[in-house]
DNA sequence: CGCTTTTGACCTGCGC
DNA sequence: GCGCAGGTCAAAAGCG
C-alpha cells in the first residue's frame, strides 16, 4: 500500500480487473509481454525443479498451473517489491528443454527497481543509473538463503557486474540479435525480425536448437514492451537468454 | 509476526 | 452451447 495505500477493496477490484483483462490477453496477446528465455543449472534444477530468474524484483508466487503439452507446470508471480505493482511474470519450463526457463513479464513495474548492479559506473545508460539512485534500498527482505532458484528469484541479486558487464552492454548497444558467447547468453533485440531460428545460435545449447526452435516460434509473436526491454537487458547478464520478440503493434 | 508458498476452486475466453 | 485451457483468487500451512 505504499502507492497510495489502496484499500483492499480497491485491490480486490483492481485484481478483478486485471483478472478480466488478463484473460482477454491471454488470447489475444493484447497485454505487454516480454519473454525471457533463461538457462538453469543443473544443480539448481535437482533442488526445486524450476528456476526463476534472479533479477532484482522482488517476486511472490501466486499460482501455478499445469501446462497442456508440458511436463513443467507454470508458475505465476506477481511483483512483491511494491503492493501496488502490477507487474507479473510467468515462469515456465520449455517443454523440449527442462534446462531452459521461460519467463514471460507481464505488464510492468510502476516503481523504481529496489536495486541495481551499481558497480558499473561506466553503465552507459544513465536512465538505469537514475533508476539505481530512486531506489531507497535494495529490498532485503527477511529472505534467508535459501540457495535454491526461489531464493534467486526472491534475492535482488545485486547482479555483480563483473568486468565483462561493459561488454554485454556494449553488445547490448547493437541492433540486431545479439548473441552472447560466454555460457549461453542470447539476447534477441525486438528490431531484430529474428531472421531465422537457425540464426539463433545457442554457444552452448546448439544441439537443442531445433527443439527450441519449436518453442521459439510461439515466442515470435509476443510483443515486447521497450519498457521492459531496457529492464529485462540491465537485469540479465547472467546465464539468460534474452527473448524480445518482434514488436508487434499492441493496442 | 509477517511474508511467501502451496493448492484447490472459480472465472473467463476460445475453439469446435 | 459445451468443453477445454489458461489465469487468478483466496484460505491454509510453512518458514525465518
Amino acid at each position: 500500500m505504499d502507492d497510495g495505500s489502496p484499500p483492499i477493496k480497491q485491490v480486490l477490484k483492481f485484481h478483478k480487473v486485471s483478472k478480466m483483462d488478463s484473460s482477454v490477453s491471454k488470447r489475444s496477446k493484447v497485454v505487454q509481454k516480454t519473454v525471457v528465455a533463461s538457462r538453469i543449472e543443473a544443480d539448481v534444477r535437482k533442488q526445486k525443479g524450476e528456476s526463476p530468474p534472479s533479477d532484482f524484483w522482488s517476486w511472490r508466487k501466486y499460482g501455478q498451473k499445469p501446462i497442456k503439452g508440458s511436463p513443467y507446470p507454470r508458475g505465476y508471480y506477481r511483483c512483491s517489491t511494491s503492493k501496488g505493482c502490477s507487474a507479473k511474470k510467468q515462469v515456465e519450463r520449455s517443454k523440449t528443454d527442462s534446462s531452459l526457463l521461460i519467463i514471460t513479464y507481464t505488464s510492468d513495474h510502476n516503481h523504481p527497481a529496489p536495486h541495481l548492479p551499481s558497480i558499473c559506473p561506466q553503465e552507459p545508460s544513465h536512465q538505469k543509473q537514475s533508476i539505481n539512485q530512486d531506489l531507497p534500498t535494495p529490498k532485503s527482505p527477511s529472505q534467508p538463503n535459501t540457495t535454491s532458484e526461489e531464493s534467486l528469484n526472491k534475492k535482488q541479486s545485486p547482479l555483480p557486474c563483473p568486468p565483462k558487464c561493459s561488454q554485454e552492454i556494449s553488445q547490448q548497444k547493437q541492433p540486431l540479435e545479439e548473441v552472447h558467447d560466454h555460457q549461453h547468453n542470447v539476447l534477441f533485440d525486438e528490431e531484430n525480425p529474428l531472421p531465422s531460428p537457425n540464426s539463433m545460435t545457442f554457444s552452448s545449447t546448439t544441439a537443442k536448437t531445433n527443439e527450441e526452435n519449436d518453442f521459439f516460434d510461439e515466442l515470435e509473436e509476443l510483443p515486447i514492451p521497450s519498457s521492459l526491454t531496457s529492464l529485462v537487458r540491465e537485469s540479465f547478464f547472467d546465464e539468460r537468454i534474452l527473448f524480445l520478440p518482434s514488436p508487434t503493434t499492441f493496442s
